[in-house]
RNA sequence: GCGCCCGUAGCUCAGUUGGAUAGAGCGUCUGCCUCCGGAGCAGAAGGCCAGAGGUUCGAAUCCUCUCGGGCGUACCA
């Protein structure tokens, strides 16, 4: 329908006098109603080109319109209105083939073809394995892997990719942790009746003055900056289980690291399933060094005459290519910074030849990306194609106070607490609903006490009652099939507007793949759970004479389908009952 | 200091490439359950779209400045 009249229109503007060439007729849908289903501008726009009024230009063009280009099918009425629109009212015959089109492709309804042949990197999370994956985490998860499946609906070939480092100074932290914990279970296992000593022991030492306030305790030989989380309690707990005393007399914390790295990667990963997000490919920082990918990245560069050496460092003259200073890409230590190896890793993503590479990233990363371009700039691969999603960051608001997360210290929210609070489905459709640049204040007390005022029920419920009615219709002999169903018999103001918000679906998809906002979907499907609920109880189909019945079962399927299809994009299930 | 993001109803947020009377949810107030699922529906109240300039037929949307909030600005990851 858009595209018949942006055509249409251009062909009717081409025969006027004295209009640009190259001039495109733009379509908008008004925001009230009762203007119409489409409306253009150009005869304003026009105006000051022309030094014609508005309305003498939309006249013109209307007329021309009529004579040369209006297609009954699809077009009702035109008309012309305040200062110089033109409205166009769409024909019910154009609504009921778009509705017979939903029905006909059911499960497959909203898909297209806009990005076929295309390949896309969607990279998200990337959390390296040294705690449980938080609430900002679930943000990031939700949005990578709701931008990934639009861009699947659109006909785009998605790679999930996740990147992680379990190498460095954060994973022999990690290491030292557990191998401190493991002590302090040993040690409470030998004098099961002393625990009262050791807090006694605990409250002299300078960690405990430090935690002083808290509740957490930890045994003297804890590292300063260790995890502090319950969960390297646990996997402690599982090493003495399996090994007893034995690892006491490890010389070095590796198999204690490499204990925690396994069980909280598998617990990573088994978090992210129950999300509904699965991973196509975990990639290791670690294998760019052991590929010389890093070591050719930086050669690279010192060929294009990027790097230099100073202070015992090596650095990139990002001053040359726009920041404010350089950067060091490897320490004096002869350890690389963590930007080095970023940019290997983006050069090796271009090498692997995708039309598109999303990074999905916390604000906190902000100033990471950047560097990465120049680096890519600077070797001659198209940056152009990647492509970063800054989200904001989540406030959890507990008991109407803000909390404060952090990994290292044992006060943060994980996602799987929220998911047993709130359900995968609720965490979802909370994250996908608003935009990415916007703060997310997420009240735990109101998502947990109160799931029936949570939006994501009112999709469910909407869908829940179709199921339902269809379901009753059945057992009185009332058997939905499209293709015996007058969709002409679908004329009241309220089945029309369902209709019509319907149709639109593939368009949305469309628009929301293209633009990475995931969050439009959701307030659409909202629209039409809104507008059912609103034919549903302006219009009854059991009780109704069969023709009737028949065609509104048709419409209530088409929601149906609508709605499941969103709710799939989204990653939500569409329960038939609740 | 500099960079990025945000500022829309009491609260949390929508608002497509600039369009016609700025919209939802929650909360508040009125109505509506012999009726396909009331987790709902219909309606009311609530706004100088942070402020000031500019661009133009037309601005919540684009530009500049100011004020407020967040995040960055490491030889930390």
């Amino acid at each position: 329908m858009k595209e018949y009249l942006r055509s249409a229109l251009g062909r009717v503007l081409r025969t006027m006098k004295n209009v640009p060439t190259g001039f495109l007729p733009e379509l908008s849908v008004p925001a009230n109603p009762d203007h119409g289903d489409f409306a253009t501008n150009c005869a304003m726009q026009l105006a000051r080109h022309l030094r014609r009024s508005p309305r003498v230009i939309a006249d013109e063009i209307v007329a021309a319109f009529m004579a040369t280009e209006h297609d009954p099918f699809y077009v009702e009425s035109v008309t012309i209105a305040g200062a110089g629109f033109i409205n166009f009212r769409c024909s019910d015959r154009y609504l009921y083939r778009e509705l017979e089109s939903c029905l006909a492709q059911g499960a497959e309804f909203g898909r297209s073809s806009t990005g076929l042949d295309k390949r896309a990197l969607v990279e998200f999370v990337s959390a390296n394995p040294t705690g449980p994956l938080t609430v900002g985490h679930g943000r990031n998860a939700v949005l990578g892997d709701t931008i990934a499946r639009l861009l699947e609906w659109i006909g785009y070939a998605v790679t999930r990719e996740y990147y992680f480092n379990d190498a460095g100074r954060q994973m022999r932290v990690l290491g030292a942790s557990v191998r401190s914990r493991y002590e302090e279970v040993i040690a409470e296992e030998d004098q099961p009746f002393s625990t009262s000593a050791r807090v006694v022991q605990h409250r002299h030492s300078y960690r405990a003055k430090q935690l002083a306030g808290s509740k957490t305790t930890v045994p003297a030989s804890f590292p300063e900056d260790g995890y502090l989380g319950s969960y390297i309690i646990e996997i402690a707990r599982e090493l003495v289980r399996v090994h007893g005393p034995d690892l006491l007399d490890a010389k070095d914390d590796d198999c204690f690291e490499r204990a925690a790295k396994q069980t909280i990667l598998t617990d990573i990963r088994a978090t992210l399933e129950r999300l509904g997000v699965s991973m196509d490919n975990y990639f290791n920082e670690k294998s760019l060094y052991d590929s010389g990918a890093v070591s050719e990245t930086l050669d690279a560069l010192r060929e294009r005459r990027m790097i230099y050496e100073r202070d015992g460092a090596t650095w990139f003259k990002t001053s040359e290519l726009g920041k404010e200073s350089d950067t060091v890409l490897v320490k004096y230590t002869g350890e690389p910074t963590y930007r080095l190896p970023d940019i290997a890793y983006h050069v090796d993503k271009m090498k692997r030849d995708y039309d598109v590479v999303i990074n999905i990233f916390g604000a906190d990363h902000i100033a990471t990306y950047p560097d990465i371009l120049r680096g890519l700039d600077v070797l001659d691969l198209d940056s152009d194609r990647v492509e970063v999603v800054i989200y904001q960051f989540v406030t959890l608001m507990r008991a109407g106070e803000e909390v404060k997360m952090s990994t290292r210290k044992a006060n943060f929210v994980t996602l799987d607490e929220l998911m047993d609070e709130v359900t995968p489905d609720v965490t979802r459709y909370f994250f996908a609903m608003r935009s990415a640049q916007k703060h997310l204040e997420f009240d735990l007390n109101l998502a947990r006490e109160a799931s029936d005022k949570n939006p994501v029920f009112y999709l469910q419920y909407a869908h829940a009652r179709i199921c339902s009615i269809l379901q009753k219709a059945a057992e009185i002999a009332l058997v939905s099939d499209p293709a015996l169903a007058q969709l002409t018999l679908l004329e009241h103001e309220a089945e029309i507007a369902l209709i019509k918000e319907i149709i639109q679906f593939p368009q949305i998809v469309v628009s929301c793949a293209q633009a990475r906002e995931p969050h439009r979907l959701a307030t659409y499907l909202r629209g039409v759970a809104e507008a059912f609920t609103r034919f549903y109880h302006s219009c009854r189909i059991i009780g109704e004479r069969r023709e009737v019945a028949l065609a509104r079962m048709a419409l209530a399927q088409a929601t149906g389908i609508t709605l499941r299809n969103g709710l799939e994009i989204l990653g939500i299930s569409a329960p038939e009952r609740m």
